[in-house]
DNA sequence: TGCCAGGCCTTCC
DNA sequence: GGAAGGCATGGC
């Protein structure tokens, strides 16, 4: 735990003494698809947490948060980037626990893992199988369009930018699949219907998975059609908080045979093992940082591992 | 046109 | 139990 220095200006809200961070890399790394680029000069983005638009940039090491705001989602956004969690201290012992893991937290320092609502995890991730990012974020988009409730955000002189909040279990519930197909959510349309369904109106308490163990609350999880080993982690890791989940998708795999196996082909239980062994309740950042350097860095190089 | 993208489900052996 | 095949969609 660190202690965050939080202050205000009467207007926007500052957060230091959080370095390491990289606002950029935290949001565009592939753990949340609702945040856009607002400024081509400045690191600065806008994004619906939760129902609030929230509209942040990064300035030196410190988080600002552009006000005004009220005390409520100050802490929203404290506990939404877990700024509590000291990151330095994670990224030194990963470094330790392997050098080339080091090299990937070199390439991108600071991706904190997000504390997302797990619902639009579970969505978000259900939408990601056999998916691209850009076309990820795009059903997301249009999902909360069409289903989400939209919020008016007053700027400077008479303009107002509307967005949307992500659509509860209850609204997706009661969308048909042809207007969930509809948000390009392809074969997934079905599953994301019934997990709303399921979660809405017959009784699973989707928030209590995070009070559960990792084992048992991952296999809660997969009891859902469209949700299987890695997307499971995903919801695990990027909202519940879950840091031994390790996600292993098409990247993860190709690096850790390059870097572990020999560049082999290996089964993923034996990749999965191996990771947890190796990185312990860290593997989840272990995962993200890896995944990252594979994606931006190695990219060519590790194509054909698989 | 064919291949791939933050996989998963079903079928078949 | 493990290995194939299929799956919507759009970019390259």
């Amino acid at each position: 735990m660190v202690k965050v220095v939080v202050e205000s200006d009467g207007c926007d809200v500052r957060f230091s003494k959080i370095a390491p961070f990289s606002l950029k890399d935290t949001l565009m790394c592939g753990q949340a698809f609702r945040w856009k680029s607002t400024s081509n000069d400045l690191c600065a983005y806008t994004g619906v947490v939760k129902g609030k638009v929230l509209k942040v940039r990064q300035e030196d090491d410190c988080l600002i948060l552009e006000g005004p705001v009220d005390e409520d989602t100050v802490r929203m956004t404290l506990d939404y980037f877990a700024l509590d969690v000291d990151l330095g201290e994670i990224e030194n012992k990963l470094r330790e626990i392997d050098p080339a893991v080091g090299t990937a937290i070199d390439f991108a320092p600071g991706i904190r893992l997000l504390r997302q609502d797990p619902w639009e995890a579970m969505v978000t991730f259900i939408i990601s199988a056999r998916n691209s990012m850009p076309l990820i974020r795009r059903s997301v988009e249009l999902l909360a369009e069409k289903h989400g409730v939209p919020i008016s955000e007053r700027r400077q002189g008479d303009s107002c930018d509307v967005h949307f909040s992500f659509p509860s279990p209850k609204m997706l519930a009661e969308a048909a699949v042809e207007e969930l197909l509809e948000c390009r959510t392809g074969f997934k349309a079905p599953y994301i219907r019934e997990a709303a369904e399921r979660i809405a109106f017959g009784g699973f308490d989707l928030y209590g998975v995070g009070d559960l163990e990792y084992e048992e609350a991952k296999s809660k999880l997969m009891e859902f059609k469209g949700v299987g080993s890695k997307v499971a982690d995903c919801i695990l890791l990027f909202a519940f908080g879950f840091y031994q989940a390790f996600p292993i998708d098409v990247w993860v795999t190709r690096i850790m045979r390059y870097l572990y196996f020999d560049s082999k082909k290996v089964p993923l239980r034996v990749i999965s093992e191996f990771a947890h062994e190796k990185f312990g309740d860290l593997a989840g950042y272990a995962q993200q940082y890896l995944f990252y350097y594979a994606r931006n860095k190695l990219g060519p190089e590790i194509r054909g591992l698989e």
